[in-house]
DNA sequence: AGTGAATTTGAAATTCATTATCATCATAGG
DNA sequence: CCTATGATGATAATGAATTTCAAATTCACT
């Protein structure tokens, strides 16, 4: 975790950088918070620690981190982004239209499929997204704890 | 052609609303243009027959359409919503970053694999987004065209 | 420690797609 | 024609994200 820290610095410090408190503090945050987080989530972990954080420092280090290729940005359609560690291997997501939960999962079958699916289209493919939205365990229509609406 | 529109409209009239010249106009360019635009996009095409037609209300039309499932939403994730008529079937979209082509593609396979994933964690799916992104066939690193830089 | 160039910060301003507002217009039924 | 109500288009408002900028911080070099 902390060499992490000293890895993504210098990084930056390779990119023409220099470290930052704020920053720092940021990346630490982002890296032991739940994921798929907002800005504004984040923003308000960090502000725990160090109240005078400003929010474009935090949209600033997002980026960054997604430009290092530490962390990917997310879009569920909600109309705003979201940001996950991109230490864990490729997955992709069922999001709950009902109550927003994040599930995970794995399924190299499609993607062996996307990959043949591309190189049929002359396609070479960099990255790709899989979203499936419906209705988690809990929020299933029909279920038992919905039965009295 | 004409009996869509005359579809649409009696679905209107149904939810209680009445029939306009401006939002039959924007309906009708919708189902004639290419697939795949943006609002803006779609405004210019309609104010080459009506020029008076304002953007919010290609906005308004638009949502319209998607509401009542004759237009999807779609998101490539570069700040602006597209459209595309919803009469034909279900299909993903191949997105090339350079030039911004979008292909599309069906596979039966992903589809039914997303069902079984879906099933394996208990989720009720409602619908997914399954978007490649990468470089199309001209715009393909080492392609003999791109060979110069 | 001091100096100075370069980067970073936080607050505020700005951007930009989309949505809401609202006075006016069009539609449709009686 | 009348009237009720939905629709329009210009404009204002919204809100996430980015940019601006003066002040603060970092850091290599004395
Ligand atoms: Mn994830
Ligand atoms: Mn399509
Ligand atoms: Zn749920
Ligand atoms: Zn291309």
């Amino acid at each position: 975790m902390d060499s992490l820290l000293q890895r993504i610095d210098q990084e930056i410090v390779a990119i023409g950088g220099k470290r930052s408190r704020s920053r720092a503090q940021v990346i630490e945050v982002f890296f032991r918070t739940g994921t798929h987080v907002t800005v504004e989530e984040l923003t308000h972990a960090v502000r725990k620690r160090n109240r005078s954080v400003g929010s474009a420092t935090v949209y600033r280090t997002v980026k960054l981190l997604a430009r290092l290729d530490y962390a990917k940005e997310l879009d569920f359609g909600d109309g705003l982004k979201r940001y996950e560690s991109n230490l864990e291997a490729h997955h992709d997501h069922l999001v709950c239209q009902e109550c927003g939960a994040v599930f995970e999962f794995k399924e190299p079958r499609i993607e062996t499929l996307q990959e043949q699916v591309a190189k049929q289209h002359g396609f070479f493919p960099t990255m790709h997204r899989l979203d499936i939205y419906g209705y988690c365990r809990k929020c299933a229509p029909g279920d038992k704890r919905n039965r009295d609406k």
